[in-house]
DNA sequence: GTGTTCATATCTGTATACAGCAATGTATGT
DNA sequence: ACATACATTGCTGTATACAGATATGAACAC
C-alpha cells in the first residue's frame, strides 16, 4: 500500500492536463492510461475525479473522461478572476506584509534576473507565476494563495502561448510592482498590477482570435522547446 | 448503469459535508457509508475524491477520509475572499448588466419579502445566498459565479450559525445594495456590500471566539429547527 | 450516394475479493 | 501502576471480473 498512490497519479495526471498533453475534447481511454501510468483503473479513476472537481478534466456520465477545451470566453473570465484576486492580494500585501518578507521577495526577484536569456518558456512562466504567488503569500491569506494556484493551473497553458508570442516585458513590470510594494504604496502597486495583467489579457485575446487552436492541436511539444525571443526592452 | 451514480452520491455527500452531518475530524467509515447510501465502495470513493478536491472533505493516505474542521483563521480567510469576489461582482454588475436582468433580480428580492417571519434558518440563508449569487450572475462572468458558489458551500454552515445568532438585518441591506445597482452607482453598491459582508464577518469572529464549536459538536439538527428570531429593524 | 438497421467490438460502471496497513486491546515484565 | 511488545481486529488500497451501455462498421434498402 504505497503511501499515496492516488496522490501520485493525481499529480502526474494534473501535469498532463495542465500541459494539454491530451487534445481538447479527446476522450481518455482508461485502460490505456492505466497501462501507461502503470496502475489499475480504480486509483486512476479516483485521481481523475479529483481533476474533474478542479475543472482540469471534463466528465460525461456513461461516456467517460475528456480533455477540457478552453474557449475564448472562459479564458477571458479566468483572466478577469485572476485580476480580481491579484489586485486584492497586492493591496493586502502592502498593508500587512512584514519588511523582512517583502525584502525576501525582492531578493528572489532580483536573483532570478541573472540570465533569463536562453531560458525556455516553461521556466520563464514558472518564475512569473512564482513572483505573483509570492505577492499573494505576503497578503497572509491562505485561501487567496490557494485559489490563485488553482487558477494558475487552469490558465498556465495560455500563459505559455502568451510568453512565446510576446516580448519579455515581464521582468520590468515585476520590478515596478515590487518597488511600489516596498514603498508601501498600495494604490500604485494595484495600478501597475492591473496594467500588467490587462496587457497580458489583451495579447491573449488577440492570439486566441487569430487561432491559438493550431498551437494545442499541434501539441505542446514544439511550444516548450521554443526559446524566448528578445524583442525590445 | 444508472445515469450518473457517482454524480448522485457526490450530491448527497456534498450536502452532508456542507451541513456538517459528520463531526469535525471524524473518520468516515467507507463500508458503513456505502451501506447507508446503498452503494458500493468504488463509486463512493470516487465521489469522496471530488469532495476532497473541493476541500469539503479531508483525506489522509492510508488512513481514509475525514470530516473537515473549520478553524477561526480559515473562516476569516474564506470571508475575506468572499468579500473580494463579491465586491468585484457587484462593480461589474453595475457596469455590464442589462436593465431587464437588474429588474428581474429586484423583483425576485421584493417577492421573497412577503413572509420571512417563520422561515427556518435554512431557507433564510438560501435566500441570502441566492441574492448574492444573482448579483454575481449580473456581472456576466461564469467563473466569478462558480467560485462564489464553491466558496458559499464551504462557509454555509457558518452562515447558518450567524443567521441563528444575529438579528435579521439582511433584507434591509440587500435592498440598499439593490437600489445602488439600479441607480448604476458602483461605488455606493460596493461600499454597502463591503459593510454588509464585514458586519457579518465581525459577528462570526465573535461567535467563533466564544465557542461556536459546541454548535457543531451538538450536531446541526437543533440549529436547523431553530426559527429566526426577530430582533430590531 | 445516402440513410437505416443490426451485429459486433470496445469501453465504462460497479461489485467484490483479497492483500496489507493501522488501530485496538491484551498480556507481560519491570 | 506504567510501559512495552504482541496478537487480533478492522479498515483502507487496489486489482479484477463482469454487466451493461455506447460507439463502430457492415449490410441492406431506397
Amino acid at each position: 500500500m504505497s503511501e499515496g498512490r492516488v496522490e501520485a497519479l493525481y499529480a502526474r495526471l494534473k501535469d498532463m492536463a495542465v500541459d494539454f498533453r491530451f487534445r481538447p475534447g479527446e476522450r481518455l481511454n482508461e485502460v490505456a492510461l492505466a497501462q501507461a501510468l502503470d496502475a489499475s483503473r480504480t486509483p486512476l479513476r479516483e485521481a481523475l475525479n479529483r481533476l474533474v472537481a478542479e475543472q482540469l478534466i471534463d466528465f460525461v456520465p456513461g461516456r467517460g473522461f475528456f480533455c477540457r477545451a478552453l474557449d475564448p470566453q472562459s479564458i477571458f473570465d479566468l483572466y478577469e478572476l485572476r485580476e480580481v484576486i491579484e489586485l486584492a492580494a497586492v493591496r493586502r500585501a502592502v498593508e500587512r506584509a512584514g519588511d523582512a518578507d517583502i525584502a525576501a521577495l525582492r531578493d528572489a526577484l532580483y536573483a532570478e534576473g541573472l540570465s533569463v536569456e536562453g531560458l525556455a518558456i516553461r521556466e520563464m512562466t514558472a518564475l512569473d507565476e512564482a513572483f505573483h504567488i509570492g505577492i499573494a503569500r505576503l497578503a497572509g491569506n491562505a485561501e487567496l494563495v490557494h485559489q490563485l494556484e488553482r487558477l494558475n493551473e487552469r490558465i498556465r497553458f495560455i500563459r505559455w502561448v502568451d510568453m512565446a508570442n510576446s516580448t519579455d516585458r515581464t521582468k520590468g513590470e515585476h520590478r515596478e510592482i515590487m518597488a511600489a510594494i516596498e514603498a508601501r504604496d498600495g494604490e500604485r502597486a494595484a495600478t501597475v498590477m492591473r496594467r500588467h495583467i490587462a496587457k497580458r489579457m489583451d495579447q491573449i485575446v488577440a492570439a486566441v482570435r487569430e487561432g491559438y487552436s493550431n498551437i494545442y492541436v499541434s501539441g505542446s511539444e514544439t511550444l516548450f522547446r521554443t526559446p524566448v525571443r528578445k524583442t525590445g526592452s
